[in-house]
DNA sequence: GGTAGGCGACGAGACGTGGT
DNA sequence: ACCACGTCTCGTCGCCTACC
């Protein structure tokens, strides 16, 4: 038995038992390109080895690729194409948890003033559905793969309440905002009305100036360029330049990272004042 | 309470495509 | 040629849960 072919079983089952196993999935392939088409008898430790330990230091990714291949080797030992798991004996200790970025005050007013301003006649995300899409961010601690879900239907600015389906692990949640959040995404729901896209209650609330959808794409690479021209960026040797999912970080919720929920006050409105 | 296993979502970059 | 955007892949983060 080949080892792609154990991969591919291995994947199937756990998808057919309800596992998205998207990663995982990724993560077997590239063994599988790392080791070759080989048999899986044939896959060495020193091979095993040397795709844990890719390029660079050891990362959570470490071990998400290990767990990744003890699950697998689990599955070939209990079916018998292997004898021994080549998987290390020793496993190094996991990193410092990731410390995300905390937007100063100055810099969140020059980022929320240049959204608003965010203006390209061959850009379908536009300015004005951007800034409040950025603000919903902020103010509820919403992923972007949420804020994006979301249906005029979720969107309840009467109760002031957000619906957001099935999210992370499969949940449904409902999100409070606070009436200034909540007075910003009224705008834009009348504007988004005025402007004449549709109005189903099944049609995303943030479209872009074709009436599609917003995707994550769009949103990632107008925030790149936003924090360009907003001329923030971290100069204290970290992996990455401040990220949009950074957003949901900020000094306001530095307790309960995540979990604050409305209109995350002091901060954000003063940066909406002075933008 | 701390740690590790498990897993969904996100970040970033490469690359292809289509419009201007 | 350039730009916006979609897709794919590798790498990463964060949350839940079980176990010690």
């Amino acid at each position: 038995m080949n080892l792609p072919q154990v991969v591919h079983d291995y994947v199937a089952l756990k998808q057919s038992m309800g596992s998205r196993f998207r990663t995982e999935a990724a993560i077997l392939k590239a063994f599988c390109k790392a080791v070759g088409d080989v048999a899986i008898t044939d896959v060495e430790p020193q091979q095993v080895a040397r795709y844990l330990a890719g390029s660079g230091p050891v990362t959570r990714y470490w071990h998400r690729k290990y767990e990744a291949l003890t699950g697998f080797y689990r599955f070939a030992l209990g079916r018998g194409y292997v004898a021994l798991s080549p998987l290390p004996k020793t496993v190094p200790q996991r990193p410092e948890p990731f410390r995300p970025y905390i937007f100063p005050e100055e810099e969140l007013r020059r980022l929320f003033k240049a959204a608003g301003e965010l203006e390209a006649p061959r850009m379908a995300l536009q300015g004005a559905t951007l800034r409040p899409l950025l603000l919903l961010l902020y103010g509820t601690g919403l992923r972007i793969s949420e804020a994006l879900a979301l249906t005029l239907a979720d969107v309840d600015l009467g109760a002031q309440v957000l619906t957001i389906r099935e999210s992370k692990f499969y949940k449904t949640r409902l999100v409070p905002i606070g009436p200034r959040l909540a007075a910003v995404l009224r705008t834009y729901a009348h504007d988004r009305h005025r402007q004449g896209h549709a109005n189903d209650p099944a049609n995303p609330f943030f479209v872009t100036r074709t009436d599609t959808a917003v995707t994550r794409g769009m949103v990632e690479s107008a925030f790149v360029r936003l924090r360009n021209s907003a001329d923030i960026a971290r100069e204290d040797g970290a992996r990455y330049q401040p990220r949009l999912h950074d957003l949901r970080h900020h000094a306001d919720n530095r307790i309960m990272p995540s979990r604050a929920a409305g209109d995350r006050p002091a901060a954000l409105w003063r940066c909406l004042r002075s933008a």
